[in-house]
DNA sequence: GCTAGTTTTTACATCGATGTACATTGGCTG
DNA sequence: CAGCCAATGTACATCGATGTAAAAACTAGC
């Protein structure tokens, strides 16, 4: 038994093809009594449209594709989440695409796949430059969040200047004044690291404290094991830092790990602090004190602006020459906060003590 | 300037829209210069193909989807990884689609998330029965991984039962003889958890150790805070294990968690063991020993079975009647290990000293 | 130079849903 | 009850790519 298509329904319920379209789309001008007649003959038939056809005729797909480097860390997972959630409520659906850090992939990305059946994209970008950006013609709506290109896109993101600095005055406030910044780059790319290590250095001089180039320990890639590996290296080659700034939790937690196999106590010896608040970090030993980005928000806020994007371009499609006024490209800070745990503090027991926006919805012990 | 069609490219390169179809498509019979010339008109005004209308003709779309219960899971995310690439090397894209375990969400995805644009499914269930599974006709081709359900449908697992009877083994060889399970079920439905609480069971028996129905710990979900809070229920309520099983490495590491606000001395007091070898297991204070499934092997041998499947359901769909020969629903099991570490053997710097298969290829730290 | 056979190319119909433009129906006003 | 308007419903063309069937172009053999 074939798939029933409009056709079979409009043959069941006695009207024309396109009075069935109308049912399904809650055209007004449609009666009662034929509505309910075409809902019967759907129900019995178990129609369901086929994307296809429709996809075809409308020229959307109501896909949109989210973009990120890698699914297996943890950020970007806990980020997807929000995101599909907050694209089901606007009946999107998220294809999820991972480039593997990878600029090709994340071109293609940007073309749309190289077909075109993605409404719209919401990229992560770690490779990409601004000229890739630049020269994407044709592409569907984009909006970055995490890395800030220069050129004109939609971007989401925290202020990651402003959070590292509070990080890195947090860590001053506890006396500490060899603070190590893993990951930290300081070249002129206009990346989250890089904005980051610019408030690590905006807090240190206006506290008075030097600068030291050294400081900022690179990483190949920002997750457990880099920053296992560079601690270690940094160790062994005689640092003593008293405090350690990384930029991102899994940075973090491989610091902590490295830190531990040294015999190093956190945080009296040598406080740690990241970026993401990833659940790992509220169950580590000792639980990461950490830059809490508000993930729900940035999803929402990424949703949202793509979708008036995607509506603009659809609308300009039809109106072509008139409404082309391309509103000029937004570049939305959303909040975070400072999550004090015992990686900085000492203190233990804050396991349940936490509350706010960052907890609600986290994942399905969220039901109870 | 809108996309350009075949029909433009046709008209460019002088030949009709068949033709340009051939090229594209690779068929045969195409003479070399015509071929060029419609190879250079494509590149000429950068045609790419429309998805709809090919998925309109064809009913193929070259997607599959990938539902699993939560993308933040590290288990879930890491196996994302592995069966994105795999999919990738058969030119297939994958959606992924987020079911918060909820059994409707699963449903929806199993018969092709109300339209018909996903050529076939790998499912996580965890909400889902047999029932649901029976009832579902006219589904895409489906390919199960984790959770065994009775009816016949294909299916992708390590053997479970043997896993968890290794691993209590282990914990038996150290002596243990009070291992409590945390996630442990002993009903009757064929879930993973009850495969490896049977798994547990035998090895008990086998070593005539008694089985006590109090060391199953239940949890409302396999995350970390259930890990964490089920034990710490436990101990409040008095016992005093010198094991903990726990069936997949959250609930281990949010165990850890307690164990070490206990102050309870890991693996001298209580030895813990967990399933599923993800990357923070490798980092935790201490490193976590675990089930080590091959993830890679699972995606592989998921995503092959499914394009069988696929195949022969556009086959048979041509052939109809002659080739109905469906053939019957595979149950592969896929290569598991015991990896120790720290949590159950106390030996420390091993961070080194893991290779193998499971090892290759974990994040753009292979980028190396 | 013609026939038979093969390769290359084409015109046209088709996949399923929906927009357009028009036909029909019913209700209301005067 | 004619005349109009608004509410409903319909026929048909269309979105873009590709399968079908058949025409056109070419090759080889005699």
């Amino acid at each position: 038994m074939a798939r029933p298509r409009i056709k079979d329904v409009a043959r069941l319920a006695g009207v024309s093809e396109k009075t069935v379209s109308n049912v399904i789309n809650d055209y007004t001008h449609v009666s009662d009594r034929t509505r309910r007649a075409v809902r019967d003959a759907i129900e019995e038939l178990g129609y369901k449209v086929n994307l296809a056809g429709r996809h075809l005729r409308q020229g959307r797909t109501g896909i949109i594709a989210l973009v990120i480097p890698e699914l297996d860390v943890p950020y970007f997972a806990e980020l997807a989440r929000h995101v599909i959630r907050e694209a089901e409520r606007r009946s999107l659906t998220v294809l999820i695409h991972q480039t593997g850090a990878d600029r090709d992939h994340e071109l293609a990305a940007l073309t749309g796949f190289g077909s075109s059946f993605v409404d719209g994209v919401i990229l992560s970008p770690l490779a990409l430059t601004s000229d890739d950006l630049r020269d994407s013609a044709g592409a569907p709506p984009t909006v970055l969040i995490g890395e800030l290109l220069e050129e004109g896109a939609d971007h989401v993101a925290i202020d990651n200047e402003k959070a590292a600095r509070e990080a890195t005055e947090h860590l001053l406030g506890l006396g500490r004044r060899s603070i190590m910044v893993i990951g930290g780059r300081d070249d002129a790319r206009l990346g989250t690291a890089e904005a980051r290590t610019r408030g690590y250095r905006a807090a240190l001089a206006e506290a008075g404290v030097a600068y030291d180039p050294a400081a900022l320990l690179p990483v190949e890639s920002f997750r457990t094991p880099d920053g296992a590996e560079s601690l270690a290296r940094a160790l062994s080659e005689g640092a003593r830092p008293d405090a350690l700034l990384c930029l991102n939790d899994q940075l973090a937690l491989g610091a902590l790990r490295t830190l531990h196999e040294h015999g190093i106590r956190v945080p009296e010896e040598v406080a740690v602090i990241g970026f993401d608040d990833v659940e790992a970090g509220r169950f580590s030993v000792p639980t990461l004190s950490t830059v809490a980005p508000d993930k729900a928000a940035v999803a929402q806020v990424a949703v949202e602006l793509l979708q008036r994007r995607m509506d603009e371009a659809m609308g300009s499609a039809s109106t072509d020459a008139s409404s082309t006024v391309v509103r000029s490209p937004q570049d939305l800070v959303v909040a975070h906060r400072l999550v004090l745990r015992e990686s900085t503090e000492g203190v233990s027991g804050v396991l349940r003590s936490e509350a706010g926006w960052d907890r609600q919805g986290q994942g399905a012990a969220g039901r109870e």
